[in-house]
DNA sequence: AGGGGGACCTGTGCGC
DNA sequence: TGCGCACAGGTCCCCC
C-alpha cells in the first residue's frame, strides 16, 4: 500500500482529526513495531498537543508542541482507520468498545474531540519514534533521503547527477531513496512506463532528453496518485474511516500477460524479478 | 563503496 | 479440504 502517495492521502485524512488536537490517551499495545517504541512512548504522547503533520519521503511527521515530532512509518501494511464523530466533512465510523480492537491494532491514539484514531500492521514492517524537532535534519532515518520527487529541486539535472556513474538497472537506482525520496515498486514500474524506459537499462547509459522525460513521468504519476487518493478521502462518507486506500489505475503494475496499455503497441506486460522484487514492463514499447 | 541478498513479520492465493 | 510454497506496495544490515 505506501508509497508517496499513499502516505500524504493517510496524512490529509488525519489533518482534520489531528491538527489542533490534544492526544488525551495514547495506548502501545505492544512494546515495538519493527524496532522497538521509545521508552515510555505512550506516556510522552499523552497528553501531547499536536500542532502539524507533514510528510518526507514516505514518513509522517506528527508535530507536537514541546519541540518534538512522532516519525511515523507505514512499512508494508501499516494502516490508520478513524473512529468516532464527524470532524469537518468527514464522517467516521462508531467508536469500537474497547474489546472491539484485533490483534493487529498496536497503536491507539484517542484526541479531546473524542475520536480515535488506530494503527493497525500486520506484518509490523512499519516503525514509529520520537525525536526532537532539531534533530529532525541530522535524524538516522532522515537524513540520507534524496530529493523529494515533487520539488522542483528533482530534476533532469540533478536525477543526472545523482545516477552518474551507477552500473545498477534504473529499475533499483529509483527505489533507493537516496537518489529519490519517495518512490517504491508501483510507481517505478509505472514512471518508467510512461517515460518508454526499460527498466533494466543501466542507470547511467539513459541520455539527458530521456531523463527529462522520466522526470515528468515520476511527477506526473505521483500526482495523479496523490488526486485520487484525495477525491477518495473527498468521499470519505462512504467508507469505513480507512485511510490510504483508493482505486489506482495501473498500466504495467500487475498486469503480466495482459496487452499493454500504449496505442498501437502489440506488446503484452512482462514480469521480471530484479534484486528480489517483481518488475512489469512492456518490452516492445520500453527501450 | 556500492550493490545484492537475506531478514524482519503475517496473510493470502494458488497448485497439487 | 488441506498443505506447502510463492508472493506481497519497505527498509536495514551484512557481506562480497
Amino acid at each position: 500500500m505506501p508509497e508517496l502517495p499513499e502516505v500524504e492521502t493517510v496524512r490529509l485524512g488525519l489533518v482534520p482529526v489531528l491538527e489542533g488536537r490534544v492526544l488525551a490517551k495514547v495506548t502501545a499495545r505492544r512494546p515495538d513495531l519493527r524496532i522497538p517504541l521509545p521508552p515510555g512512548f505512550a506516556k510522552r504522547l499523552t497528553g501531547r498537543r499536536v500542532v502539524k503533520l507533514t510528510r518526507r519521503a514516505k514518513y509522517m511527521l506528527v508535530h507536537l508542541d514541546g519541540d518534538e515530532i512522532l516519525l511515523v512509518h507505514l512499512g508494508m501494511s501499516g494502516r490508520f482507520t478513524v473512529h468516532g464523530k464527524v470532524v469537518g466533512s468527514f464522517v467516521h465510523r462508531a467508536v469500537d468498545a474497547e474489546n472491539g480492537l484485533g490483534a493487529h491494532d498496536h497503536i491507539v491514539f484517542d484526541t479531546d474531540a473524542g475520536q480515535r484514531v488506530i494503527y493497525t500492521d500486520h506484518r509490523r514492517f512499519g516503525l514509529m519514534t520520537l525525536l526532537k524537532a532539531s534533530e529532525q535534519e541530522a535524524h538516522k532515518l532522515l537524513a540520507g533521503l534524496g530529493p523529494e520527487p515533487l520539488s522542483a529541486e528533482f530534476s533532469a539535472a540533478s536525477l543526472s547527477k545523482a545516477l552518474e556513474g551507477k552500473r545498477t538497472p534504473i529499475k533499483a537506482a529509483l527505489l533507493d531513496q537516496r537518489v529519490v525520496a519517495g518512490l517504491g515498486n508501483i510507481y517505478v514500474c509505472e514512471a518508467l512506463y510512461r517515460a518508454g524506459i526499460s527498466p533494466l537499462r543501466l542507470a547511467a547509459t539513459i541520455q539527458s532528453a530521456r531523463l527529462k522525460k522520466l522526470v515528468d513521468a515520476i511527477k506526473a504519476v505521483l500526482r495523479d496518485a496523490i488526486k485520487a487518493g484525495g477525491s477518495t478521502l473527498r468521499d470519505y462518507k462512504h467508507t469505513d474511516g480507512e485511510l490510504g486506500y483508493f482505486q489506482h489505475t495501473f498500466q504495467v503494475y500487475d498486469r503480466e500477460g495482459e496487452a499493454c496499455c500504449t496505442k498501437g503497441c502489440k506488446g503484452v506486460v512482462k514480469r521480471v524479478v530484479q534484486s528480489g522484487r517483481s518488475t512489469f514492463y512492456c518490452a516492445t514499447c520500453q527501450r
